[in-house]
DNA sequence: ACTAAATTAGACCAATTGGTTTAATTAGCC
DNA sequence: GGCTAATTAAACCAATTGGTCTAATTTAGT
């Protein structure tokens, strides 16, 4: 039957605290609160706040790399296809989120990358996780004559998705699709053959 | 002759605090500490911190753009090759500053641009300051033939500088400047005739 | 020299920070 | 059923948070 509290909800909502108000802003006694649970059944499944951003990350990681492969080992689109579907659904999600908090890997590379050792690690680490993902997809995308083969397919991956990123920037201060649409539509024109 | 503490120094070490360590993660007291000066005075000067950090966007903002002028400005180089020099040099000064904070504007943007709106405005109007000047060099470069004419300037000056956002988040984690490196290559090389 | 306003100084505030501790309770296993 | 280990619960901790307050001092304008 389990424990009262079990370790799954508490990553779930503080994965969505610390994605949506950043690390600093978000309190271990927030989390407790919204989770409902005491400080020591925080601190019985996670040595230090550190080591909870460590979890989610790859938590985050994890289940965004299945959800990444869903859009771009679909064979029934061509690989610059189910690039684009996947980038659409991005920005779509993130309209319905209203813009709040873009991706959790991307909020804490920027606000504790370069503070934190071990924070750093993790994200680089999930984050190139997923670069290898796209990159095989990109390079189908080059096989197949759809994708410009003028650069390595791991420098388009890594520049399709930090590009996305820079586009949060933009987004979380002006509240709009805009600049991610346009990020878009510039990016596969960019490579596309 | 002036009081003893003058607000540039407060604004200067201010800026560096937050830029380098962000918003949340840097009190008060600590902006205090490294300045030398007292409460009062800090709060004689600034309404809030909220307020602070408006005052030292807005004059990052207007710094930058004399910055950015003294390069894109500048006749003795091509429209492109003004544009070429000037994110060359951001990304020496970054490796200078051992990767530590990149843009201030950008650092907040992420950080408390969706949970604030004062700081939100700011940051976005400041932004959009720069994307003007970058927009006019890149017009030349389109009427000199140098630049992709496939979209219009302020589209391209945007992509541009919200592109050098995505990569700041990959160097912050990587704490190196490949990806800044690749991220200049291929963006010059997509938007050169 | 006098006055009013700006500045300096730092003690003080309630609230919150990440984290520890101790005791009670619960679960799983033999 | 009894034992051990995990979990729960919350009081407690020193340090820090953003911000206020009062009093002393200094400046600039007349």
């Amino acid at each position: 039957m389990g424990y009262k509290h079990n370790i799954e909800d508490i990553l779930d909502i503080g994965t969505e605290l610390i994605r949506t108000n950043g690390y600093h802003n978000v309190g271990i006694n927030q989390i407790l609160k919204a989770c409902a649970i005491p400080k020591g059944s925080f601190y019985n499944f996670f040595e230090t706040k550190e080591h909870f951003a460590c979890e989610i990350l790859n938590r985050y990681g994890e289940r965004s790399k299945k959800m990444i492969e869903g859009f771009l080992l679909d064979k029934t689109l061509t690989p610059l296809n189910r690039l684009k579907s996947f980038y659409a659904m991005i920005i779509d999600v993130s309209e319905e989120d209203n813009y709040a908090g873009g991706c959790l890997l991307n909020t804490l590379s920027n606000e504790v990358g370069r503070l934190n050792d071990e924070i750093a690690e993790t994200a680089n680490t999930n984050f190139l996780v997923w670069i290898e993902v796209i990159a095989n997809c990109v390079l189908e995308g080059q096989q197949q004559g759809e994708i410009i083969d003028s650069f390595p397919p791991e420098y388009i991956a890594e520049y399709l998705h930090a590009g996305s990123y820079g586009a949060f920037s933009r987004m979380k201060v002006t509240r709009s699709r805009t600049y991610l649409d346009n990020w878009y539509e510039m990016t596969f024109n960019f490579i596309s053959k």
